[in-house]
DNA sequence: CTGAAAGCGCTTACAG
DNA sequence: CTGAAAGCGCTTACAG
């Protein structure tokens, strides 16, 4: 074969015009059976493939959802891009993926690209974004789903960060510990990772219980990270009984920095992170840790969005459920 | 402003024609550096982003890359996606990606969707795929580059799968061991796990260690999939010394739970993996593993497809390097 | 360096 | 249920 055949091909092969083959592209119904099943045939005997480029711009509709997300490098978002994505392709969308590995600029020219290359909707993590990013949101119009973090006015498919950052405080306040520490991902163009120190501070701080700003540590996210916050900690005048971590790569590290330094967890030190990555649950002590659905937000994300586009009525905003899961990490502090 | 602006606003508003916009947009250098400059002005001040099917129509060029994996949800298929993804951001491309989750029905499905929606190259993990998948390939003539597997005409980005298994065999042949066990992923569909178990058969088979079939133990992949094989290897009649771990995924859940039966590793179970996955180097005892560069395969298969689309002439196949890390797991045998 | 015109391959009112 | 025709918003020879 010559060329990649087009519907025209298709329609000549069918003996009908092109127009009945496109209604029996799309499904529509309106097309009679014994003419169906001749289309049918000529699609198979020519391999037909339609050219999305052009059914796209005909129709106005790419079947194509954009995803702008920090990292694949982390399971946390390689899981919601897997719901995501499956759950899209259920209903016949694809999804165009890209990361900005936590840089600002990348994130805005990815925006950008991203909106020059005909999709549906758009989907970004966190709420917080250079501006730049937001007129240029303005001024394409397109659905935009933002998740992981609320936004005050676009539709949200949102953890309670804040809640997170508490629901920690008040474990390890309960079992009796005093001084805390904090290994935190870099704040800086991070909503989430603010919210849940803020809301770790708040609780502290509801108790009597004064978080100094020398035990909050930062640091890159991953296994190493969670290793030199706690080596950093236990560097300070006053050591910490128990430690929060903003995510589970940096409690992971971080137990396993303990445990090679010879650390009695918990009794000398409690740990709890935020996530529960598989691997929580398999380490020995397994990790305290705060679960979040991930997977399903990316399906809910597909969910909502793809209703969004159906029915052109935006969404309501919606945390997702969140649970604390209290594992082998947590215990009284010492003494 | 009531509609997304077109390219014939963006020239009304410039002076001049849209084809000069076009020009000036794609940077093809003939544009007069004043003309350039109003046009310029003219984007900004209507905020236009060109339509990417109507580019894509038009052109002939969709600047959007496919790739079908087998899932987000292993570390390692996550990584090379990023480094696809990041090294494509550059050059202006896109990544549209899908995972089948090792169902070859999906995986079909998700070639037709892709080839469906304006990509300018395909992406297929592994060479072995159902014949209607390969069909559809012919039809659309789109180039298709595969990875992580080596085919004997398609250009491919490969591991030596079976190389794997060996490297893995010698290093235990090496140290005295004759009596061996597998976990595995599912054979089936899947010709990186068969290649590897191959190689490590093979190369048994050239010392004079024979393999036995209840051996092999395949499990799916995850860290349960590591345990629950560690657990039915350790039911034989004959007891292995040592067990290779078709991915680090099963290494890391076979060790954890011979740990959990107070198994001394490596001194009574030795225990060797690939990937190299980041938890790997982190546990205690450290795994012995064979590193694979996937984010360079991520990274080199961008390069490669995207020198394709610009020379129109198909790359070499090449493997990638790969290396085993001996760490703490592997010893000589007991007695 | 720039413009007028044709065309990329579909979809979709409109008419029957 | 089906067809003729216009149009989606660009790009790109062709001509100047």
């Amino acid at each position: 074969m010559a060329h990649r055949p087009r519907i025209s091909d298709v329609a000549a092969l069918a003996g009908v015009s092109p127009a009945t083959v496109s209604r029996a592209l799309s499904g529509s119904g309106l097309v009679r059976s014994d003419t169906l099943e001749r289309i049918e045939q000529a699609i198979l005997q020519l391999g037909y493939v339609p050219d999305g480029s052009a059914r796209a711009l005909a129709s106005g509709r790419a079947n194509v959802v954009g995803a702008i997300i920090p990292t694949l490098d982390n399971a946390i978002f390689a899981r919601a891009a897997q719901g995501l994505q499956t759950t899209l392709a259920m209903s016949g969308y694809q999804l165009l993926i890209a990361t900005h590995e936590y840089r600002p600029a990348a994130e805005h020219m990815l925006v950008k690209a991203l909106l020059g290359h005909a999709i549906d909707g758009l989907i970004l993590v966190g709420a917080d974004h250079p501006s730049p990013v937001w007129e240029l949101l303005a001024a394409r119009q397109v659905p935009l789903l933002i998740t992981w973090a609320m936004h005050p006015t676009q539709p949200s498919l949102a953890f309670d960060n804040k809640r997170i950052g508490r629901l920690a405080a008040e474990h390890l306040l309960g079992l009796g510990h005093r001084q805390m520490g904090v290994i935190s991902g870099f704040l800086n163009h991070n909503d989430r990772a603010r919210g849940r120190l803020e809301g770790f501070r708040d609780a502290l701080s509801d108790s009597g219980v004064e978080l100094s700003a020398d035990c909050i540590i930062e640091q890159p996210f991953g296994f190493e990270g969670g290793r030199a916050g706690l080596d950093q900690l236990l560097r300070k005048d006053v050591l910490p009984t128990a430690i929060f971590c903003g995510n589970d790569v940096l409690s992971v590290g971080c137990l396993l920095e303990a445990k090679a330094r010879g650390l009695d967890v918990p009794r000398q030190l409690s740990v709890v992170g935020c996530d529960n990555l598989p691997i929580t649950a398999q380490i020995e002590p397994a990790l305290t840790t705060i679960a979040l659905p991930t997977y399903e937000l990316g399906q809910q994300a597909a969910h909502t969005l793809l209703r969004w586009l159906d029915t052109g009525v935006a969404p309501e905003s919606v945390y997702l459920p969140i649970e604390l899961i209290v594992r082998g990490t947590t215990a009284l502090p010492p003494e």
